[in-house]
This record gives C-alpha cells, sequence and structure tokens, in this order.
DNA sequence: ACCTGAACACCGTTCAAGT
DNA sequence: ACCTGAACACCGTTCAAGT
C-alpha cells in the first residue's frame, strides 16, 4: 500500500470545505444535488472538486463516511446488549432512518448492495456489508432468521422497505410497521 | 365533462409516432430518456412533444397507459381462477416483473403510491390502486392477509422488494424469492 | 390549430493556462 | 502540485415565427 503523502495546504482546505458544503447540498437537495454548485459554493473551481471526487459516488462516499463508520460500530453495540434478532431489527431500523434523513446515503449504499462483480468494493459498503453480516450471521444461529436469508438479501430488503416507506410520507414514518413486517417474513417458517 | 375534440391529422400522427418512440426510448434509458431525443428521433419540433406531454409524467402515462389496463384486467382474470391470496401474490409478481421489464413503469407508478394529498389522481394510479383494492379486500376476508394492511401498504412495499430485487440484479431473478418472503411477512400473525 | 427550431438557462466534464 | 475558469456537449423548456 503506498503510503499516502500529506496534501497541500490549500488543497486539504479545499478538500474539507468541498466535503462540508457537499453534505449541505445532498441534503437540501437530494443525491442530483448540483456539483457546478457545490463547487461554487465552496468557493472553489469546477476542476478542483473534480480533481478530488473524479464521481459524484466518490464524493457521496466521502461524504458520508463517518456516519457509515458510525453504523458499523452501532452494529456491534447492539450486538453486545440484545438478543441477535432484536438487535438485527433495531439496526435495520437505524440504517433506514440514515437513509431517509440523509438523502444521498441511500444513494450511496445502494451500489453496496448490487451484484456488481466488479467496482463495488468501496470503503462504506465493505462496511456496512460487514456489520450486516455479523448481526445476520447471529440471529440465523440463534434461529430468529431463516437459514436460506443471506445478509446482502437483508440489505436489499431494507433498502426497499426503506423505500417504500418513504414513499407512504417523505418523513418515512412508517419505516418501523414496514420493517416489522419485513421480519416477520425473514423469520422461521412455522406452519 | 367536455367532448374531446378529434385531433388534426397531422397532431393524432405526431402524438402517435411520440408514444411509439417514447416507449422505445424508456425501455433502452430507463426512466431518464432525453425528451430531446425522443423528439428528434420521432422527427418532430421539442415544442411538438411539450405541446402533447406537458411533463415526463404525463408522456410516461400515456406511455404506459395500455399496460397499466392489462395489468389491472389481469386482476379480476386471478381473482375468479384461484383463491384470494395467491391470486394477490400472483398479481403482484406480474406488477413487479413489469416494473422491472418495462424501465419506466416503476417511475410511473411510484408517485402513484405516494401520500401525494393532491395531484395523484392520475388514470394509471387510480387502475393500479382499484385492482389491488379489491384483491387485498378479498385476501383480508380469506384470512390470509392481516387485517391492518391497507391496499396502499401492499402496493408501496411490493414496490420497494421490486427495488430490492433489482438491486440484486438488473434482470430481477431474485423477486419470487423476495416477494415470497415479503408475503410472509403479511400473512396472518401465528404464534 | 398546430408545428418548428432558435434561444435561454443549467449542468457535467475536460483541459490549457496560471501560480 | 494544485487551482482556475473558459470551453464544449448536452438537456429541459419556452416562445416568436411560420403554415
Amino acid at each position: 500500500m503506498a503510503q499516502v503523502r500529506p496534501m497541500r495546504a490549500d488543497a486539504r482546505r479545499n478538500y474539507e470545505r468541498l466535503l462540508k458544503v457537499a453534505v449541505e447540498a445532498f441534503a437540501e437537495h437530494g443525491e442530483g444535488a448540483s456539483l457546478d454548485d457545490i463547487a461554487k459554493r465552496a468557493g472553489v473551481g469546477s476542476g478542483t472538486l473534480y480533481r478530488h471526487f473524479p464521481t459524484r459516488q466518490a464524493l457521496l462516499e466521502a461524504a458520508y463516511l463517518d456516519r457509515i463508520e458510525a453504523l458499523a460500530a452501532r452494529a456491534d453495540t447492539l450486538a453486545a446488549e440484545r438478543p441477535p434478532g432484536e438487535a438485527l431489527g433495531e439496526w435495520l431500523y437505524e440504517l433506514g432512518v440514515g437513509m431517509i434523513r440523509m438523502r444521498g446515503l441511500r444513494a450511496l449504499l445502494g451500489p453496496a448492495v448490487t451484484e456488481g462483480d466488479a467496482a463495488v468494493a468501496t470503503a462504506c459498503g465493505d462496511s456496512v456489508r460487514n456489520a450486516a453480516d455479523r448481526l445476520v450471521r447471529a440471529a440465523r444461529q440463534e434461529g430468529t432468521l431463516r437459514p436460506d436469508v443471506e445478509p446482502m438479501d437483508v440489505l436489499r430488503l431494507a433498502h426497499g422497505v426503506t423505500t417504500a416507506s418513504e414513499l407512504a410520507d417523505a418523513e418515512g414514518r412508517q419505516i418501523r410497521r414496514y420493517l416489522g413486517l419485513l421480519m416477520e417474513g425473514l423469520g422461521p417458517r412455522d406452519r
């Protein structure tokens, strides 16, 4: 692994300003927020934005990296505090609430759960997939999750249910209920 | 209701060419297909497209109206042929397959299941909601569907599950399985 | 009554020129 | 080494001029 050379002072400053403005812009206008506008609001030329973040996905990833890591850490906390099935359900709920509150997070997580043969190995994707892996494995062992359901299935379905609850209302008030119905379906067969 | 005056011959011709090209373009490039390109390919000025279809939604609706009506009719056929729960499941499956095959149909149906206090009363939306209404009511009566689940909930969740299966792979090979898990969750509580 | 296409605004992306 | 901003391509939308 190449040692990452420290950025020049002005580059570092621009990088940080861009991230700060990007989070605001994504919150305001969703994942489609104008990149040109972000550059302008950050007071840099558009070329500078592209230099630091060659694609929209790269910018999204950098902007939400810390919240993704917080979510991953939260998975461990929940796993330690509650029985596996409950931990998984609560984690998915918090993930869903995050995707609704921080518009742009969902756009970032979509590709991470897509069967993209390559190019999906992003840092964010790995964090989320690993967290889901741990929770799903435990719930399966406990017997509260069907054995044929994979972590990726759970992530995709949670993503879909979040979308569904956003269709109900923009604030996602149905998310808990919809996730409950999903979890019921993911439980062991019993008839 | 105002009597709809017949279109002038050239207008009618343009209208139809636009629809035909639009279906192709949406299939090829998804809901975001370039309107300018559609006009060009249909051999009309861009103004003509806007005259006939003031918004992208209006074009989507006109393009898919017949398939929506076929789906609504299909609901009645299924209701006559199978027990209610099965009819609902199969109908949702066919709806999902349609949304994956005809990219653009999902974009059309999204707003139709959104809690938009107004402006949602489109012809397409009404057809789909009515069909879902009949199937859901019957399944509830039969006892294979939880009584607290509304038709709109079912439509939204099916929409979400379809999105989830498209995340798995572009052809939606998981849709049957994912819908099965959802239907399990929508069944009566039994423990 | 309907159509055309130029005009305008906006956005993404690249790259030559600057420091 | 990094930044700037003009330049280009593309798209949505409107509207004056045409038939």
